[in-house]
DNA sequence: GACTATTTATAAGT
DNA sequence: ACTTATAAATAGTC
């Protein structure tokens, strides 16, 4: 998927040196008065509450209706549950199934099952202790050098930070932990997508797409 | 002018009108010879079982994208379960909710309001839509250089990790993101309560809708 | 709530 | 797979 996004990247490539040349500009001259292109979005949290709300509505339809088509087109199931940061909930469940079938059986699937064509995770991963005293860093565990000075640079420097500061500071980390999600996310879909093919088919008749594998990645 | 509107207005309605055509054509002649033109569906079931399954993957893909954006740009907590044909499992969970948790909040919920495409909300208004790019990393806000710098470091070298380290940055990255809320929590207690007897409502850090939406529309 | 300009998603084609 | 043509989604506006 990313290697798609790639091509079609390069394809554009005026468009997105525009893009960036605009984007440097408005770094240069300073924030503000920088006007996004139309149906261009940066992977981050809306910071205008009238906007959110907005997209919320608009993508939350598109989002549902994506969902709906999947179903039918594919003959899926799927459950979409959303919760707006105000609390009200939305749902969508493809057959006759309700919501609480649909997941019920996700915690009935064996990890065996799960874990072959999972796009995305129930892993352990993501649930932070603020058990730890900040003078007090875990290891800084050795993901890369950078990685490693870079999450201490965030926590020493965070000890000095005025509250308008620390706000923005929580905001950009909240930023980056969201592009690394999102990087994951694509990640594993991408594998998902490669897995596909190397799968068995339980119930093959006929022609089936997924013996005509090649080869992994 | 009207006309101009009228005119735009026509248009999309002939392309409805094709649209619907052709699907009732379809049905009434049977399975087809006939070509549809490029990224034009019929919203039904996918004969083709290769192409449904291509489809399903493109899908699929698209899908969980878009329910990954929601919830970031949105903030909004989003769960999406779907069962493939073959009955493989793909699941998404917005944050640090599990989908037990965002299924069990779904049941405390009482009324249901469901619509034509067997979405329930339990809010009057309608749906809602979504979408995002990944090569698109959020802009590296200034907040002080060295927070730009992690940022940026952060965010260029996460491009190039593999799954095990992708998954491990993530981690520090929201262990970082627990501490600078633990630090700001902490002073905002601090700074509660040395205001408190000055009887001043010092700082309020929402930006957060759902703080402000007391139910009505 | 509707309109238009753009971007994104994706069905077909190679 | 990779590319291209089209449709769909949607951000910015009014």
């Amino acid at each position: 998927m990313a290697e798609d996004v790639g091509r079609r990247r390069m394809q554009q490539q005026q468009q997105e040196d525009e893009r960036l040349k605009a984007a440097a500009a408005a770094v240069e001259e300073g924030v503000g008065k920088r006007k996004r292109k139309r149906g261009r979005v940066e992977l981050r949290r809306i910071e205008d509450r009238t906007s959110r709300q907005v997209r919320f509505s608009k993508r939350r339809s598109g989002l549902f209706k994506k969902a709906f088509e999947l179903s039918v087109l594919c003959d899926a199931e799927v459950a979409l549950v959303v919760f707006s940061p105000a609390g009200r909930l939305y749902e969508f469940v493809s057959s006759d199934t309700s919501v609480e079938q649909i997941f019920g059986r996700c915690k009935d699937i064996p990890d065996t099952v799960i874990d072959d064509l999972n796009i995305a995770a129930r892993d352990p991963r993501g649930y932070c202790n603020i058990q730890f005293d900040l003078n007090e860093q875990p290891a800084p565990e050795s993901v890369s050098e950078l990685n490693s000075f870079a999450q201490m640079a965030l926590e020493l420097d965070v000890k000095e930070m005025s509250m308008a500061e620390l706000t923005r500071f929580e905001e950009i980390v909240t930023e980056a932990l969201a592009a690394v999600k999102s990087i994951r996310i694509m990640k594993v879909a991408e594998l998902t997508q490669t897995e596909a093919r190397l799968k068995r088919d339980p119930q093959k008749k006929g022609d089936n797409w997924s013996g005509q594998e090649s080869g992994k990645e």
